[in-house]
DNA sequence: ATACATACC
DNA sequence: TACTGGTATGTAT
């Protein structure tokens, strides 16, 4: 029974080792041949063997798979086929074929800018990379089976005479950048991908086009370049408009239109011929394109006739569905090996299998997984070029020889948060959640993530985390060491690109005073509440989480906070649940709070039976969350450096072009009935005044000293170009590193645990704040450290958040206005990344009411558009 | 929130 | 000898 799974491996070989010969310029090889050749290059390695356990992982999850499927009933089956059918219908309804979707991508890219550079690599296999991988081939490396991710020494196998170059990467940027001026010309909004490759909308440029004389359809030739032999040779008849079917101006040459211009005429293919004619113009190197009526399809057709040509699917039902019927649905974006093979495991390979088992996938597959397919199925996709959207993550990871032993690990690590807080500050980013990545010799990979109540940035906080994760792993493993292979170092949850004060956006929302929603922002007000759910209950008074997080710098403290607030069982139960960082530090911790902590628990209790038997009054009811806050998009600078950045800029008072009356003030929470800025901030100044506060002592302090640096071998290929042929040399990367390791050096063993050993510090003091005498609880701020007069909760802590919100404060008046972006539509993604796969375990949910569109889950990140408007 | 897997270039 | 690096997203827990 469970052989069947294994049906699926075409020739025995594993089908994650094996020739992806998907792409194109890789038709008619011996598969057979160059399958035989990787196997025998790869059997035996520890990546081999890691490929098999997860070869195998996917063929159970296959098997499962298809136990779920036998237990299917037929009645089942005829159930979900129908309630396909009526949401194929719905999503008819709101298919759009009005516009027209480009792909562009340039052929081989980085391998043609090598050719073009050195023309002696013109008639040679060559790829781009290394010995160990390489990035891309071009088309004759390709007959060899030679491709993109396929390591260097496999390629040479296959192909002897292979050269291949080192990657130059800032020459690929710039050339990115020449072309994107052109993309610019026809889709201002056009969306990069990559170096190599975006979206455009041409619908906006046809349309001004019709009215365009042929003087601005002409264009020049420049050098006789023609990059390469490809097959369509720029000549100016391939252009002559009376090729193409609605250019009807065959009419005489007007204008000064010299000898060498070629005239384009004003269809869609002819535009997209012109904007090819002139990247090859520009830049001597060559693209492909697909011309659709959404992205998915597009981005299909620019694959169709590569290299440099193009396809256009024309925006008719019926060309799109007989398109789709015989398409591969490898060949869909987002739809990669496993999810192939698990669809092949069903019977399904070609989109029209997809449509015929769409009952079937229903019941096995993901609500989202089944969705894209059906959405494929249909050939929709997504309609218009979203904006590039804000960057969620940023990392950096290295693979090495083997690593060892805990210090080279940690110098190691910290080298990576250098490299990352180096980046993050060119884009002025920070980030509550640290992640540490670790691959072993065996190529098994493990993540590890926490997230600290403060945003981090710079080296010392970010390697303050990145240290801990790793000390962790080490202790986890030792006596054994560690041994990897490689390591990286990510941070995510970002507060804010362009505002580094973490709350600033709460503050601000604080300040809208609360309710009436403008329609048009409602779904910036939903994404700032999913990113920061709690951030609207800053100010209220009591029980409530420390107001203000960066002034928490451990999330012991907020431990303590919320045992003094009587929130232990709810929010702060660190028992149970120790994270790894707490529990790295938990010894430390005890040191310190042993001794400043003598009076025992008793008091927590019993400020916790305070605090819990008189909850006090809530003054801000709603907590209005109307941070407009969205920061500009400073974006990846390899990918989109030409984008420019929307500038933030809005006043606090004005909200979706709604003014407030009044504001409340964060001090007295009493209603300021004005929408002057100033007024207000003066009224808050007053308030001010009055309390008395003094600067959270910082203590810092030296621990963990640096160890050894120690270089890494790093190797790099060298073409020698008068032979012909690629000379590998191993280089030892000393030298060039070897200042910066210095410097390096010097700085690290200075204050990188300064953040807690402060923090640590803080959280002996918090522990202080509540103490007992033999007349009831003595309050002493844990900012200020200042012994309070009262006894009342609701005034101490209405005290302690007054400290803690001084900081923002005196920022906040230093502004007239806030950040704040113009109203984004809120939306969908069109990118087909990874996504969709795993067979549904609980399928019982659903069903359930079969007209009915599963109501949510939907929630905007559906990756395609016409899904959203199923679901609205 | 965390861990892991899939996907894309 | 040798199998990347960066980002996003989906699923399970």
């Amino acid at each position: 029974m469970e052989n069947e799974v294994k049906v699926t491996n075409t020739e025995g070989f594993l089908s994650r080792m094996a020739l992806n010969d998907n792409k194109a310029g890789m038709e008619g090889l011996d598969r057979e041949k160059i399958n035989k050749i990787i196997m025998e290059s790869s059997k035996g390695s520890r990546f081999y063997e890691n490929e098999l356990k997860r070869e195998q992982q996917v063929n159970q999850r296959i098997e499962k798979m298809m136990l779920q499927k036998a237990q299917i009933t037929e009645q089942q089956l005829k159930k979900a086929q129908a309630q396909v059918e009526r949401m194929a219908a719905e999503l008819e309804k709101g298919r759009d074929l009005s516009r027209w979707i480009v792909h562009v991508d340039m052929d081989a890219f980085y391998a043609a800018v090598e050719m073009r550079d050195c023309p002696e690599l013109k008639d040679k296999p060559m790829a781009v990379g290394s010995m160990s991988m390489l990035t891309t081939s071009n088309y004759h490396a390709r007959k060899y089976g030679v491709r993109a991710a396929m390591p260097g020494f496999i390629a040479k196998k296959l192909c002897p005479n292979l050269v291949i170059v080192p990657t130059n990467f800032d020459k690929y940027r710039a050339v990115s950048g020449e072309v994107r001026e052109i993309f610019a010309d026809y889709d201002p909004h056009f969306q990069p991908m990559s170096l190599d490759e975006a979206y455009l909308d041409f619908t906006d440029h046809l349309e001004q086009r019709q009215s365009w004389p042929e003087s601005s359809r002409t264009h020049n030739y420049h050098a006789n370049n023609s990059a390469s032999g490809k097959k369509e040779t720029l000549e100016p008849k391939d252009f002559s408009p009376v090729l193409f079917e609605d250019s009807p101006s065959s009419s005489p040459d007007s204008e000064g239109v010299n000898t060498t211009g070629v005239v384009f005429g004003k269809s869609v293919e002819e535009a997209v011929r012109e904007m090819r004619f002139r990247i090859e113009q520009k830049t001597m190197l060559t693209a492909s394109a697909g011309i659709a009526p959404n992205t998915m399809l597009a981005k299909v057709c620019s694959d169709k006739n590569k290299p440099n040509g193009q396809y256009r699917l024309p925006p008719t039902r019926e060309a799109v569905m007989d398109f789709v019927q015989n398409l591969p649905v490898r060949k869909v974006c987002g739809i990669g090996k496993v999810s192939e093979k698990m669809l092949s495991a069903l019977g399904v390979s070609s989109c029209s299998d997809l449509s015929q088992q769409m009952g079937l996938l229903s019941l096995m597959f993901s609500e989202t997984a089944w969705h894209h397919f059906m959405q494929v199925s249909l050939g929709l996709g997504s309609t218009h070029i979203p904006r590039h959207e804000e960057r969620k993550s940023m990392s950096t990871e290295r693979t090495f020889k083997e690593l060892n032993t805990a210090e080279k690990q940690l110098t190691l690590c910290r080298e990576l948060c250098e490299d990352l807080a180096a980046d993050m500050k060119k884009e002025n980013l920070k980030g509550k959640t640290v992640t540490l990545k670790l691959k072993n010799v065996n190529f098994e990979v493990k993540s590890r993530a926490l997230t600290v109540p403060y945003a981090v940035a710079s080296v010392d906080e970010i390697f303050a985390v990145a240290k801990d994760l790793l000390q962790t792993e080490i202790d986890n493993e030792s006596p054994q060491p560690l041994r990897l292979r490689l390591m990286g170092v990510r941070i995510s949850a970002f507060v804010s690109s362009d505002d580094k004060k973490p709350l600033q956006k709460s503050i601000l929302g604080f300040l809208q005073p609360g309710n009436a929603d403008s329609g048009s922002t409602q779904g910036i007000n939903q994404k700032l509440e999913k990113e920061n759910p709690s951030d609207h209950s800053l100010f209220t008074p009591l029980p409530a989480r420390p107001p203000l997080k960066q002034n928490f710098q451990r999330q012991e403290d907020i431990s303590v906070w919320n045992k003094q607030r009587g929130l232990e069982e709810s929010q702060a139960s660190d028992e149970p649940k120790k994270s790894f960082f707490q529990r790295a530090h938990a010894e430390r911790l005890k040191i310190q709070a042993a001794s400043a902590n003598t009076q025992g628990e008793g008091q927590e209790e019993n400020a916790a039976d305070i605090t819990s038997t008189g909850p006090p009054a809530h003054k801000l009811e709603e907590s209005p969350t109307k941070a407009h806050e969205r920061s500009s998009t400073a974006s990846d600078p390899s990918e989109n450096d030409h984008a420019s950045p929307v500038e933030a800029h809005a006043s606090t008072s004005s909200c979706g072009g709604k003014a407030s009356e009044s504001l409340t003030c964060p001090v007295c929470f009493k209603r300021v009935e004005t929408s002057d800025l100033n007024v207000f901030n003066t009224h808050i100044d007053k308030c001010l005044y009055d309390s008395s506060s003094k600067p959270n002592p910082c203590t810092v302090s030296d621990s963990d000293s640096d160890m050894d640096s120690q270089r890494n071998p790093k190797e790099c290929e060298v073409v020698d170009k008068s032979s012909g042929e690629c000379v590998i040399v191993e280089v030892l990367a000393s030298s060039r590193d070897a200042p910066r390791d210095e410097q390096h050096r010097i700085t690290t063993d200075s204050n990188q645990t300064a953040l807690l050993i402060d923090s640590e510090n803080k959280t002996v003091t918090s522990q202080q704040s509540l103490s007992c005498n033999d007349k009831g609880p003595v309050l002493i701020c844990p900012v200020c450290h200042l012994t309070q007069d009262s006894d009342d909760l609701i005034i101490f802590n209405h005290h302690v958040d007054l400290c803690l919100n001084q900081e923002v404060l005196r920022e906040l008046r230093g502004r007239t206005s806030s950040p704040m972006n113009p109203p984004s539509v809120p939306n969908i993604k069109a990118r087909g990344r990874g996504r969709l796969l795993t067979t549904q375990g609980k399928k019982a949910k659903r069903r359930d009411t079969p007209s009915s569109p599963p109501s949510k889950k939907a929630k905007g990140v559906g990756p395609l558009n016409t899904i959203d408007k199923f679901f609205r």
